[in-house]
DNA sequence: TAGTTCTTTGT
DNA sequence: CAAAGAACT
């Protein structure tokens, strides 16, 4: 007697995984296809209302992901995989959930798929997401599985010898080195056979943002175009040649202004148009194998991409970080500003100013102009931008984070809220709240020349290193620079913010044992 | 992935 | 007395 399997689809859902290569939910929706006789079918939700309202991407950020889902397209369409784009009809955010959970289950009837495939997620907003769509799949009898993605080691493997979860990144990367050294790097082969080079190729996909033009005055698109290609294949050709030419002087490059010491994989890791195993594997490989000695360059950078995991495997533990609290609530009462009880129109103006880079301190000023130009900044200007608002400015880091993510190219929740926290000393592994950047002494150590703070800063273009670090001190005609005066004073108001922090620690650590 | 100040060491 | 190191914030 033959059984005759009925033809039944999968749908793979991709969202911040945007590759066929080590791709564990393709992988997977392949092999279920493949079993039942079926069709692999991409779905993918093109949602400016979630992006926008409920994600808060900014345009940059969109964009590109956008322009990597044209590319992905594609590529799956060379493998015979047709991507669906579906927009939700929804109007708003309250009705986003329960709308699209309905109508991806439409659409699993209508291309008879009868199981759904995804790669998990875990920033509060995708959990309630996903916990939405999974139950309406489940309700309509149509298998849905999660796959793990996004971390080399899987959330929930590094743990302390107590079983709970780290709190400090050095002890979490001792222990997730041991982990990746007793289990092996590998990539898994989910990517479908090319069967046809496509002579129809699909266009870009065109799509209404709807951002506000208005809200990008210096917005610089070419270049973000040419700085960050989008696509898998772009990506890994930017992988290949930062490990052979660049990663050796990382360690050092990484932090001049000016070098561009910087792989700049942290846009298509942050759509996943590549992996991060992929990159830590590669590396290793560069090394000959180790993690733990070799390359400074290639330890440092290795160092990088387990900060990524780190923070990812934080919110999988501490959710509440994930639906936007700090990790340490003793801090979340200092009378931070711009954040209500505390809001005031000099801080909205201090606020203003850091957005539009005129603080007054130059390399606050080049980072800030950089961002809005360019929708990237380096990992140590990002630290030093960061101090400089919650520290000197006092401002909720929350301001800052929503700030970066209308910017950022590379915008990523949990790297971004991660770096947000760390500088705001409020995070998991939080800085000591009393190492505050010095704005002054950074721009001399970092940008000796002041090359980096010309470039961005127009006003102080004829000025030349020491005085452009301190123009407000060591320029005599600082008047007809029309360049800002330093809008706080950093050594006093980094005192104030001392006595602050001192007093919130004092609170909780003399309360009483009851 | 800090900065500042005080203390010790080396010439 | 400059430079390096330790201690403290």
């Amino acid at each position: 007697m033959v059984k005759v399997a009925a033809v039944e689809n999968a749908f793979v859902w991709f969202r911040n995984d945007l590759r066929v290569t080590h791709n564990p939910a393709l992988l997977a929706a392949s092999q279920y296809s493949a079993t039942h006789g079926g069709r692999v079918y991409a779905l993918l939700v093109t949602s400016p209302l979630e992006w926008r309202s409920i994600h808060n991407w900014g345009l940059p950020k969109a964009s590109y992901y956008v322009r990597t889902v044209s590319v992905l397209r594609r590529e799956l369409s060379k493998r015979g995989i047709e991507m669906l784009l579906h927009t939700p009809t929804a109007k708003n955010a309250t009705e986003y959930y329960k709308a699209l959970a309905s109508e991806i289950v439409q659409l699993c009837k209508s291309q008879n798929c009868s199981a759904v495939y995804m790669n998990a997620e875990y920033d509060g907003v995708a959990l309630e997401r996903d916990a939405a769509v999974a139950s309406a799949l489940d309700t309509a009898g149509i298998l849905h599985h999660t796959t793990h993605d996004q971390c080399v080691v899987p959330v929930g493997k590094v743990l302390t010898q107590s079983g709970t979860p780290y709190k400090v990144f050095s002890q979490f990367k001792k222990t997730w080195i041991r982990y990746i050294e007793e289990h092996g790097l590998d990539m898994i082969d989910s990517e479908p056979t090319e069967i046809e080079k496509s002579s129809t190729i699909l266009p870009d996909i065109e799509l209404d943002l709807g951002y506000d033009m208005h809200e990008y005055p210096n917005w610089d698109l070419n270049a973000l175009h040419t700085t960050f290609p989008a696509g898998e294949t772009e990506a890994r050709k930017r992988l290949h040649e930062f490990l052979q030419k660049s990663v050796s002087g990382y360690h050092e490059d990484r932090n001049h202004f000016m070098e561009g010491g910087a792989s700049k994989l942290s846009a298509p890791l942050a759509v996943g148009a590549i992996s991060l195993t992929e990159c830590l594997l590669a590396a290793r490989i560069a090394n000959k194998g180790a993690l733990n000695s070799g390359s400074p360059g290639l330890l440092t950078w290795m160092s990088e991409l387990c900060w990524r995991d780190f923070y990812r495997h934080v919110l999988f533990h501490f959710p509440h970080v994930g639906r936007g609290a700090s990790f340490r609530p003793e801090f979340e009462h200092l009378s931070w500003r711009g954040w209500p009880p505390n809001i005031e129109p000099a801080a909205e103006e201090h606020f203003q100013a850091w957005c539009e880079g005129r603080t007054g301190y130059p390399i606050v000023d080049a980072a800030m102009r950089q961002l809005r130009r360019e929708g990237w900044l380096c990992n140590r200007l990002r630290m030093v931008v960061a101090m400089f608002l919650t520290k000197d400015l006092r401002i909720h880091w929350r301001r800052g984070e929503q700030h970066f993510n209308q910017f950022l190219v590379d915008y990523d929740f949990s790297s971004n809220n991660g770096g947000w926290q760390w500088s705001a000393s409020t995070g998991t592994d939080a800085q000591p709240y009393f190492r505050i950047f010095n704005p002054l002494l950074q721009s001399e150590k970092f940008d000796p020349s002041g090359d980096y703070i010309r470039r961005y800063v127009d006003e102080l273009s004829k000025v030349s290193a020491p005085s452009i670090h301190d123009p407000f001190k060591r320029c005599k005609g600082f008047d007809q620079l029309k360049y800002p005066r330093p809008i706080v004073d950093h050594s006093k108001v980094k005192e104030q913010v001392l006595a602050l922090f001192t007093a919130a620690t004092t609170v909780t650590t003399k309360r009483p044992a009851d």
